[in-house]
DNA sequence: GCGCGTTACTAAATCGAATTAGCAACCAGG
DNA sequence: CCTGGTTGCTAATTCGATTTAGTAACGCGC
C-alpha cells in the first residue's frame, strides 16, 4: 500500500519522460502525437506506482471543477432522496461529483452553504426544495449557473423544473372517469399551495372534458395530513349523493380515507375508489388494497436539473422557462367500477 | 458584482501589504503580530472587494482538506436521509464539507466511488448502509481514516457505529410487559439479518427477566412486508390461546398486522395491542391509531460517524470497536391494558 | 546537403493559497 | 552608543497539476 502522495512527477521519473507527457498521457489528449508504445509505458507505470490524480492540484490548474452543488433540505423529507439520486446519476455520468449542502437549519443556512459551495469552485448549482413551492433565491447563487428543482422564484431568473401537477390531477381523475365513475370526490391539500391548486385545477380540466358538472360539496379541504383524509371522507360519505369515488390530494390523505371508509363499513376499491398522489414507496404500495395513485418524477426532476446545469455550463443559451416533469400513474388496486351502496 | 476571481494578491495590492500578512489575517492566527489596525484594514478591503477563498488552492498548499466522505446507498432509502442529514451536521460544525457518493447501482461502483472520493484528498470516509448488515469494506478505503456506520465488516477492522438492535427488541417487548400483557406474540422480519436476531433476543430478554415462558408458536416469520405482517397476524390470532399483544418487527408489518386485526373485527390498542419498530415518518404517527414504536437513530449514527470520524482525523487512538447507539420509544396510542376477547 | 515538415516530446509559467525563514525598524537596558 | 529583543511585517518556496510555447531529431524531396 503505497504511502500516498504519488504525483505526476514521480510517474514522470520512473517512467523517463517529462510530466508534461505523463499529463498528457493520463488526460488522454489526442491532440498530441505521442507514440502507444510510450503512452502504454507510462499508464503501466502510473497504475504500478498507485497513482492518484489530486482533485486539488487539477481544479487549481485548470480553472475548472469537477463538481456541481446541490442545496437542499436533508431534513425531513424521503423525498428529497429522489431528487439527490436522479441528480447524482447524471452527474456521474458526465464524469462530475456532486457537492451536497443543506438549506434548513438556522435561518440564512442556505445562502451560508451557497457561499460554502462556491468557495470549493462549483462549475453549476442546483437548489431543491422537497414539496414544490416559490423560494427566494441567495443573492450570491448569481455567481454560477444555477437551476431550481422542485421550487422557482417569484420573477423567474432562473431556469426550474417543476412536476407537471396540472397534468398529475387530469390523471389521477381520468383514471376514475375511465373506470366508469361520474360522481367523484376531492380531498384537497393545504389550500394556496402549488400542488394543491394545479391537482384541482387537472381534475376540474378532466371533469369538463367529460362534460361532468358537479356541486362544489364534492371538494373538501384537506391539509396533507392522514387525519385531514379521514375528516373528509367523513364528510363526503355523509353527502346526500356520496361520490363513488374520490382522489385525494396525496397518499397519507388516502391514507385516512381507507380508515374511514373501512369504519363505515365499506371497501376501498369495491365499494369505494381511491386515487391517491405522490407514490410514497413505504406507504401506497402496502395499503390494502395496494393504492393507486400518481407519482412525483423526483428522480427525473434531478437528472433533468442536472442535464441542464450541463448545457448551460457548457455555454448553452440560458432559457428561463419552467420545465414541467410528467406526474406518470402506478396503477394498483384502489380503483373498480362504481360500487352500489 | 465582481467577476469572481479576487485573490490574496488582489487584496495584498489594495490594502497595500505582503499577500503574506493577508493570508495571516484571513485565517485568524494570532501567532503572529500584525495589529489590530492592520487586520482591520485587510478584511475591510477583503470584503469590499468580494474576496472569495479558493478551496482548490488552500487545500492544495495545505495539504489537508476540509472535507469527510460519505458514501451510502441514496437509492430506495429514505432511511440514508436520515445518516446523511445528522452527518452533515456534524460536520458543518466542525466546519467540514460532505462529499456525497453513491454505491448503488452498478457492482464495483463502491470501490469506484471511494477512489472518487480519495481524488477530492477527502480527510476521512463513512460509509452508510441503509440497513443494518455485514459488508465487504473496498479495499482502498484503507489509505484514510474510515468508519461504518449502520454496518459493519465481518473482521472489525474498521470502527462502527449500530444500532442497539436487541435493547429496541427489549424495549418494545418492555413495553408490553409494563401494559400488563403476558401473552405476546411476535412477527419478525427476515430471518438471519442482523436486526431480526438482535430484536428477537432483546425480547426473549425481556420475557425471561419477567418469568414468562411463551410457546414457539407466538414468534412468527415474516420477511419486512405488510403482507408478511398481515399473515403472521391471522396466525397469532388462530392460535388456540391467541397473544393479547404483537411486537412487530418493523412499521411495515404493523401496518398489516392493523389490517388484519380490523378484518377481525377486533379494534387495534383496545383489543390488541401493536408495538412497531423503525419509526417510519410517514407511516408510524399515521396509522390508525397512531403507531407505538421504536425508532432507529439514524441522525444521531450519522452525527457520530463523523465525530469519530473527527477524532481519528485528529490523530486520536483508533479504536474498532462496535459502538452501538440506543433505540429510542415513540410512545403512541396503539398499546393498551390487554383487552378481553 | 539544405530546407521543410513531422514526430515526440520538454521547459517553464501558471493557478491561489500556505508556510518557512528572515529582515528592517524601533525600543530598552546597561 | 552598542546589544538584544520585540514588533510588524515580506520574500520566496511549495503544493500537484495544466497548458503554452517551443525544440531536438529525423526523414524526405529537390
Amino acid at each position: 500500500m503505497p504511502q500516498h502522495s504519488v504525483t505526476m512527477a514521480d510517474v514522470a521519473k520512473a517512467a523517463g519522460v517529462s510530466r508534461t507527457a505523463v499529463s498528457f498521457v493520463l488526460n488522454q489528449r489526442t491532440d498530441v502525437n505521442i507514440p502507444d508504445a510510450t503512452r502504454e509505458r507510462i499508464n503501466v507505470v502510473a497504475r504500478e506506482l498507485g497513482y492518484r490524480p489530486n482533485a486539488a492540484a487539477r481544479t487549481l490548474a485548470s480553472k475548472k471543477s469537477a463538481w456541481f452543488g446541490l442545496v437542499t433540505e436533508i431534513a425531513t423529507s424521503p423525498f428529497a432522496s429522489g431528487v439527490i439520486k436522479g441528480a447524482q446519476q447524471a452527474a456521474w455520468q458526465d464524469g462530475r461529483f456532486l457537492l451536497i449542502a443543506p438549506s434548513d437549519d438556522e435561518p440564512g443556512m442556505e445562502s451560508l452553504a451557497v457561499e460554502k459551495l462556491l468557495e470549493q469552485q462549483i462549475g453549476g448549482l442546483v437548489i431543491a426544495a422537497s414539496w414544490h413551492r416559490e423560494i427566494t433565491v441567495p443573492e450570491n447563487a448569481m455567481s454560477v449557473p444555477c437551476v431550481l428543482v422542485n421550487c422557482f422564484d417569484a420573477d423567474q431568473r432562473f431556469p426550474s423544473i417543476v412536476p407537471d401537477e396540472v397534468g398529475g390531477g387530469y390523471t389521477a381523475t381520468d383514471i376514475l372517469l375511465k373506470s366508469g365513475h361520474t360522481n367523484i370526490g376531492h380531498i384537497t391539500l393545504t389550500p394556496g399551495i402549488p400542488a394543491q391548486t394545479g391537482r384541482e385545477i387537472g381534475m376540474k380540466k378532466a371533469l369538463a372534458e367529460a362534460g361532468i358538472t358537479q356541486p362544489a360539496s364534492n371538494i373538501v379541504a384537506g391539509d396533507g395530513t392522514a387525519d385531514s383524509g379521514f375528516q373528509g371522507t367523513r364528510e363526503l360519505l355523509e353527502l346526500p349523493d356520496p361520490p363513488t369515488a374520490i382522489f385525494c390530494g396525496n397518499d397519507r390523505i388516502a391514507m385516512g380515507a381507507y380508515d374511514a371508509i373501512k369504519e363505515s363499513g365499506l371497501r376501498v376499491g369495491t365499494d369505494i375508489s381511491i386515487v391517491g398522489f405522490d407514490d410514497q414507496e413505504i406507504l401506497a404500495p402496502h395499503l390494502r388494497p395496494r393504492l393507486t395513485t400518481i407519482a412525483l418524477p423526483f428522480e427525473e426532476m434531478g437528472t433533468a436539473g442536472v442535464s441542464l446545469l450541463n448545457q448551460m455550463a457548457e455555454g448553452a443559451p440560458i432559457d428561463n422557462r419552467q420545465i414541467t416533469i410528467g406526474c406518470p400513474p402506478r396503477i394498483r388496486s384502489s380503483v373498480a367500477v362504481p360500487g352500489r351502496r
